[in-house]
DNA sequence: TCCTAGCCTTTACC
DNA sequence: AGGTAAAGGCTAG
């Protein structure tokens, strides 16, 4: 199946499957495999193209988020030079729409680790504890249910290199298994409260809540704040800020005091799109050094 | 091969 | 209330 997508609707696939906010695609040659929602199926772009298989094209919209008005967006967080620089080098990026559930794991397993070794985790929970599906040849593992990590035990999520993490990912998995909770619902919610319940499960703290709330529930306004992006406001946008705050934050990781205020900050600079400016700065610093 | 710094932080405890 | 240390181990250089 392909489609054919209007210049008005830019969209890069690789920068979008490469910037960090997903663990779990492959590449292979130049279609990328990916496994959402218990379902595997390809996808790959040429130009204006993007061809798919085992996959209908309402998904492929809404999981990439297609039908938004990256355009727009871009013209409204185009605030400065710096960020200018982002959207002109990485143009067609797009926040994905992920499953929550699954989301809400990689966040917990993201913190404090290296982008490699959180897909080397999920890779093995996948393996441990989803299922194996076949697709053209290949192997794939569906990403564990609830249920099955909420019955795992500590000896084999240990085994998937998660150290301190299990317990968060064990927690977690029991209370959204036992009080089937509803990720659906919090869509609905205003962001400030959607955040807050989030930050109910164990292991999940603002920044991982802003991580679930902007790359599965759609609130673009979540602008999670990581030390890339404290370096990159350090180096780009310390006027913003006191000399003693900016000292501060410099070298220690963020207290939640301070977490707020960087997170208000993204919010009101970029506004309602802010979440977009936050993907765009992060993968410019981050490919910068 | 070994060593070290750093990692898309959260929690428990002063 | 606000700051701080510990958490476990992988990865990149």
């Amino acid at each position: 199946m392909k489609i054919r997508l209007p210049s008005s609707c830019p969209f890069n696939l690789g920068f979008t499957l490469c910037c960090g906010q997903v663990f779990r695609w492959e590449k292979k040659g130049e279609w990328w495999y990916g496994v959402v929602k218990g379902k595997v199926f390809k996808i790959r772009q040429r130009g204006h193209e993007l061809e798919f298989e085992n996959i209908d094209e309402d998904f492929i919209r809404d999981y990439f988020g297609l039908n938004e008005d990256l355009e727009k967006i871009a013209n409204q967080i185009a605030k400065d030079r710096n960020i200018k620089e982002a959207l002109k080098e990485f143009k067609g990026l797009r926040i994905v729409r992920q499953d929550p559930w699954e989301c809400l794991i990689s966040y917990i397993c993201a913190t404090y680790k290296n982008i490699s070794a959180i897909k080397h985790m999920l890779l093995n929970l996948s393996q441990k504890f989803g299922e194996k599906v076949t697709f053209n040849g290949n192997e794939f593992y569906t990403f564990p249910v609830p249920a099955r990590l909420a019955t795992a035990t500590s000896t084999d999520l240990k085994k998937c290199g998660l150290g301190y993490r299990v317990s968060y990912v064990y927690e977690t998995a029991k209370k959204v298994h036992e009080n089937v909770f509803d990720f659906e619902r919090l869509r609905n919610l205003p962001y400030e409260k959607a955040k807050k319940e989030l930050a109910n499960f164990p292991g999940v703290g603002l920044k991982v809540a802003d991580c679930v709330l902007l790359f599965s529930l759609g609130k673009l306004e979540a602008f999670p704040v990581d030390v890339w992006i404290k370096r990159a406001i350090l180096k780009f946008y310390s006027k913003h800020f006191s000399s003693d705050f900016l000292e501060k934050i410099g070298e220690k990781s963020l207290t939640s005091s301070q977490y707020a205020k960087l997170n208000m900050f993204g919010r009101s600079y970029f506004g309602e799109y802010a979440g977009y400016a936050q993907e765009y700065l992060y993968h410019h610093q981050r490919t910068q050094q």
